[in-house]
DNA sequence: TAGATTGTTAATCGATTAACAATC
DNA sequence: TAGATTGTTAATCGATTAACAATC
């Protein structure tokens, strides 16, 4: 590994897509350009923490001017690689599934999903948005066949190892993992867990935080 | 506010479900007791961390034995409310809003969809799990007449504002937002964002990352 | 040139980890 | 009692914020 290069924390990289959608929105408003003051009063963070991810990248911007609009966002697009195309399937056709499969946004940032796969014979053959639904038994012969980046993990709890140990021997080497359990596998797999029983849990505690300081007053 | 008690950070809170999954798995596999030190290695985290965290909110474990599975799995169940109801409505009944209806586990955690609400003439009237998607124009009056803690987003890009500011001048006291926006109002409501596609994103950094990588070698 | 704002170094803050006395 | 493991304080680490020289 180069050296010189010092890792970049998770904290900067998960904040790039949220970069990406203000500079987005800017651009639709016909800002074209914006210093990390002005960002930073939209945004709710600080100018500094701004300016220190970005210059994790790249120096972007121009003193006495601040950055571009267009080119900021570029930028960031190609740091997160919205020009280049990932190939994912979908692996559980359930309600989680389908929406997922039905949600055209991905597909803007370079998220194409290519195959949908079940073992409920009442759901095989159904099209979901163009793709049709094919048995886990066609899942190697596909996988085989076809370029495939990503897994999305909509399965039930128990079977979530098997199919992600499944999905990881074959090659794919990124998983979208839906299910209530901590994914962690030793492969060379990256992983983004998506609890959202958690996110909801979270919710809840605050509510009863807030709760609990209103009953103070 | 109690000047004893320190506010509790959120790294902390956003561990908790975390805790509480594993500790439902080990009281399953019918595991009585845990040390800190073995439960770290279950989880990958250190032991030293889970005492710290698990002692923002009390002593439940006892030296020389560790915790009790079943006490502290409660323990922190009760931190996280799950024994409270919360009820949510679901505003925008598309995909997501429709998977989030159907999925049965938030139940389980104490949270319970009462209602459902869209614009769209053809969704509405509709029975998606035993509930029938109501017009927005019942929105109003459905939440005087109930109680309604959590107004779940599931809605277009641009009315995910005016949804917003209309549930919270309603009285909603917590929103969970599945717009690709960051919702912050300034009343006393409790926002959980969840930017799937900012998580998408980030998997195609870490993917675009390991491919650097392997081709470095 | 003067003003503005970056890039970057240094200071601060908070979160994680280590260590160990308390105690079951 | 001896061994184990907590609760808690202290040390470390990393991330955020502040400051300012560089420069457009």
């Amino acid at each position: 590994m180069d050296p010189n290069k010092k890792k970049i924390s998770i904290a900067v990289i998960k904040r790039l897509p949220r970069y990406y959608r203000y500079l987005y929105d800017l651009l639709n408003m016909g800002i074209t350009r914006i210093s990390s003051k002005e960002l930073s009063e939209r945004m709710n963070i600080t100018a500094s923490q701004i300016r220190q991810d970005l210059n994790c990248f790249g120096g972007f911007g121009q003193q006495g001017y601040g950055y571009n609009v267009e080119s900021l966002f570029r930028e960031i697009g190609n740091i997160l690689g919205v020009n280049e195309t990932f190939n994912a399937v979908i692996i559980g056709a359930g309600n989680m599934g389908q929406a997922l499969a039905n949600y055209g946004n991905f597909e803007k940032r370079g998220f194409k999903i290519i195959g949908v796969f079940d073992v409920n014979p009442n759901i095989i053959g159904n099209k979901i948005n163009n793709l049709t639904v094919m048995h886990m038994d066609k899942l190697d012969e596909f996988i085989t066949n076809n370029k495939v980046d990503i897994g999305i993990l909509t399965v039930p709890y128990d079977q979530t190892p098997v199919v992600a140990e499944r999905l990881a021997k074959l090659g794919v080497k990124g998983l979208w993992n839906f299910s209530p359990m901590d994914l962690e596998l030793n492969h060379d797999v990256v992983i983004e867990n998506v609890h959202l029983s958690d996110s909801l849990m979270v919710l809840g505690y605050k509510l009863k935080e807030m709760r609990n300081k209103e009953n103070k007053k």
